[in-house]
DNA sequence: GACAATATAGTACGACCGTTCGTATTAGTC
DNA sequence: GACTAATACGAACGGTCGTACTATATTGTC
């Protein structure tokens, strides 16, 4: 690893904690040369221009999304049993990452939603990507007789995505002790109404 | 109404129509007096700060959401015919209060959950009261008969929340089609889950 | 219509923004 | 150790930001 390439991680892994307090699009050159203890230009030369440096935090963002949630939960067995490792390590992520500012992703989802342009373009991609990988594991539970073969996949996927949403924000915004209780609550009976009728108890 | 105000309030349908777009955060004074034909000082004195016009947008928010939102629907006959209209007219008001960029609320919403000051905190009692409202009209639907009795109400709200959430996403980020039916189908089985049992069909 | 109160405009300010440029320093290679 | 390319710095630019102050225009009242 050139000397380049490293002092560019140091400034990502900045730039992505910064990001997570104050969104990607609150990012700016200055403080963060500052917080690095670098030249704003010297800072700049490494990204061109401040897009290049957002579009950096969001891929770095992915990176260690996948890294803290996805790649654990795939050492579980296929079916049920990964799909509520994925809802564990996700809800669990924003501590995991030392993101004090809440998942920068979603944050950015928010904010460029109606902004055309390249920092849109990748957010979206990365929440498209999320609901595949997400659907791909419904079917698995599916393959295993977990779920019900008539599972509306992308159904399942939308209404996990809206739980993950709401319990961040409820952590976040109304300071709500219960969010992650609720939110296993509601992932619990999404499970149930897709499950295999079993034996009446 | 004095010229003051007449203007004032002129400024504020500006402003929220802009907020939509940019959020909260994102207007600038010298944005929205262009946009106002007027000077940006003379704008400034109607608020006295930058802070203080936010505000004045949130509450503006706050306002035409229960006139959009909740007023209609509480015409309707306490129960679920009620719950079910503020949903309808919740997964509207975007387009009913002329938004394009989206739910000026929400996106305040993630914009400052982690940046205190006055800003978060009329943001976190909108969503409180919102939640609370949602509560009330739930805990009707279980006087009526129409939910079970030991309905988990702040859950039930919790819930819809995150519909309502992830269909923004959906709808905005992820262009994509369904998002309004798919929220209509999990809200019908948030309803079934907790509806108290009918014949057996 | 005079007068006070209110409302608007004009100008200027210091701070920060992203970006450019020329130069100094440092790292990697022979 | 010399030479080159990569890397970092400092200063400056044009712009926008929110805000303060002063002066002019407009409004509402008697």
């Amino acid at each position: 690893m050139s000397k380049g390439e490293e002092t560019r991680q140091a400034i990502l892994d900045e730039a992505f904690s910064m990001a997570s307090c104050v969104g990607v699009g609150g990012l700016s050159i200055g403080a963060l040369a500052e917080r690095t203890h670098m030249s704003k230009s010297g800072l700049f030369a490494h990204f061109g221009s401040k897009e290049e440096l957002q579009l950096a935090v969001l891929r770095e963002s992915q990176q260690r999304f996948a890294d803290i949630v996805l790649r654990p939960a795939f050492r579980q067995p296929r079916g049920l049993t990964r799909l509520r490792a994925i809802v564990l390590n996700w809800l669990d992520w924003t501590r995991e990452a030392c993101l004090p500012g809440g998942c920068v992703i979603m944050a950015a989802a928010a904010e460029f939603d109606d902004q055309p342009g390249p920092l849109r373009e990748e957010v979206k991609n990365g929440l498209l990507a999320m609901r595949r990988t997400l659907a791909e594991t419904i079917a698995k539970a599916i393959e295993t007789g977990e779920l019900r073969p008539d599972t509306d996949i992308d159904q399942f996927a939308f209404e996990l995505e809206g739980i993950y949403q709401v319990t961040q924000q409820s952590r976040r915004l109304l300071d709500d002790p219960d969010a992650d209780r609720r939110a296993l609550i509601a992932f619990d009976r999404l499970v149930r109404d897709n499950a295999v009728l079993k034996e009446k108890e």
